[in-house]
Parts: structure tokens; sequence; C-alpha cells
DNA sequence: CATAATTCACTGCGTGGCGCAGCTACTTTG
DNA sequence: CAAAGTAGCTGCGCCACGCAGTGAATTATG
């Protein structure tokens, strides 16, 4: 191995350091944080999150989304009716189904959790220009893809 | 506003919008997979990603790290060390104070699980050149110190 | 077309993690 | 040497979750 393999291999290990351990821990840690002062469960911040990406979804996909039984996930919606973050809407199409689409009330209250963390990434990128952008953005692109993958790769797998 | 001043707000959005909302959803996701798999908690595995990090620590210090009270961290220790994954270690300079640190299994334990998650984010990053990759590592290192700090700003905050 | 099989979402019940309050043991302080 | 402070550990109640079963609605089958 050369010496400016050994720098590359260096400077590899620090990134993926950082980023998977790191950083990973700290955001799941703010998760929680979050969850604790809105008074709701992680997995309901997370069910929240997935209304806010996803669109309005059936209880039967929120579960498979926040890796909950469909009896659990029934209960969290119960929670979050209550809370009024979302509202139960009769699907027109099949009269089995029931759409789970979130509340005004709930798109703020997530949005408010998450604002200082928005708010500080981007004072971060401030020191980054156009094309460094481009990188983080390819690089983040890719994380996110790859750890989805890894999601679905441990959920079905042996 | 200028145009180019449009295309870098559009950038910073997109930037922002990977990786603080839809990664960070997949993050925890993984995490959540994974306790699953392995049998323990969220907060378990929280709780070996410490102790990895930070090196032995005592029940108070993990309680702390992992959002959680004494009492609850205590019980959390006796399902670690059912589990044989972290030891009880008297502290030589204080009675009173017991030093919790990871069993070899229980290392081997939360690497295995994370070892996928890693190569993969190895094998996205061979695609950036050394200055691309010094640029990514200035990212995810300030977002982790954002992150850790938007933490903590929640748990003594307003 | 009638009927069986499937697919939804939704409940009783038991398990177990968690916070709260109180406990003992030890250390520090005056 | 007593009083206060700090460490970790337990009874108790609460509630989120998985499991198993129910009823309603849809789709497949003879």
């Amino acid at each position: 191995m050369t010496k400016a393999d050994q720098g590359r291999e260096e400077l590899l290990r620090e990134v993926v350091g950082v980023a998977v351990p790191n950083w990973a821990i700290r955001v799941v840690q703010l998760n929680n944080v979050v969850a604790t002062r809105l008074g709701v469960t992680d997995t309901d911040v997370q069910c929240l999150h997935a209304l806010d990406r996803h669109g309005p979804a059936t209880p039967g996909e929120l579960a498979k989304l926040v890796n909950l039984t469909t009896g659990s996930a029934s209960r969290m919606i119960d929670r979050l009716v209550a809370a009024d973050c979302v509202r139960r809407v009769p699907d027109p199409t099949d009269r089995r189904r029931v759409l789970i689409e979130p509340t005004q009330h709930g798109i703020d209250r997530v949005g408010q959790a998450y604002a200082g963390l928005i708010t500080r990434t981007r004072d971060d990128l401030d020191d980054f220009t156009d094309d460094e952008l481009r990188v983080v953005l390819r690089f983040v692109t890719a994380a996110e893809e790859s750890t989805a993958n890894e999601v679905h790769r441990l959920q079905t797998g042996p």
C-alpha cells in the first residue's frame, strides 16, 4: 500500500467513523428528546415524519414504515388523533381502508421541533461554496439511499 | 435576490432537506431494526454505542447519555449484563460508584449489526476524490456537532 | 352467482420498559 | 464526628407493544 493510499484510507475511516457511529447516535438522541418534549413516543414522531414525506397513508403502510404491527399502529393512530396531530379519512375506493393524514397542528408540531436543527445545519453550510454544496448533496443523497437499503435488508434478510 | 442567490438557496434547501428529515429518519429506522434483531431495546443499542464512543462510564453518566433516569439505567444495565454485553466493575477510588464497560461479545454484537451500513457507506465514498472527501468530512463533523448542541439545548432549554 | 379465501383495521390480554419515590451505602463538608 | 450530599439500586403504577382473535369489505374460485 502506497503512502497516498494510506492517506486516503485514513480519510475514509474518519468520514465513515463520524457519519455512521457518531452522527447517527446524535440523531437518535435528538429524536428521543424531541419526542419527550412533545409528550409522545419516539415511534409517534417517526410516524409524523413518515406522513410528512410519504403523504397520506393507511395504517398498514404506516405500520411497515415505523416497524410496528397493525394492531400497535392502530393504537398509535389513536394517540395521534387524540393529540390532534392526524386525522382518519375513509378511503372512497375501498371501504375497508382508512387514510391517515396529518393535521396542520401535527405538521407545525414536528416542524417546530426540528426548526432548531435545520437552522443550525443551514448555518453550517454557509461556509461551503456552491461546488462544495454539490459534493455534500451527492454524499447525503447516497447515504440516505444506502441507509434505506440497509434497513430493508435487515428487515427482510436473514 | 439575484439569480445566483436563488440557485444557492435552492441548493441549500435540497441539502438540508435530504440530510435532516430524510436521512435522519432512515437512521432512526435502522437503529430500531437493529435493536429488534438483537432482541434488545433501542435504548440498549444507544447505550452500547455510547460505551463504544465514551469508554467505560458510570450508570449515572449512561443515564444522561441515553436520556433515562438512573433507576431505569440500572435496569437497562441489568438487561445488558444478562445478555453478556456489559460488565459491572467497582470503582477503586469511590466505593459508591460502579463502572460499566462493554464485553467483547457486546462490542461484536453492535459492530456486526452496523457492519453492513459501514460497508455501504465506504462504497458510496469510492466515487469521491480526496479533496471531495475532505469536504464531506467538514460537513459531517459540523453536522454531528450541531446535532449534539441541539440535543443539549432541547434537554436543558425552555 | 354464490361462496370461499384474502385483506383490511380494530380490540382483549399479557409482557416488559420506564418514571417516580424511597432506600441503603458511601463520601464530603463544617 | 455529625450533617449534608451523591452514588446506585428497588416497589409500584403506567402505558407502549406484540400476539391472537373479530368483524367488515373485497377479491378469487367453482
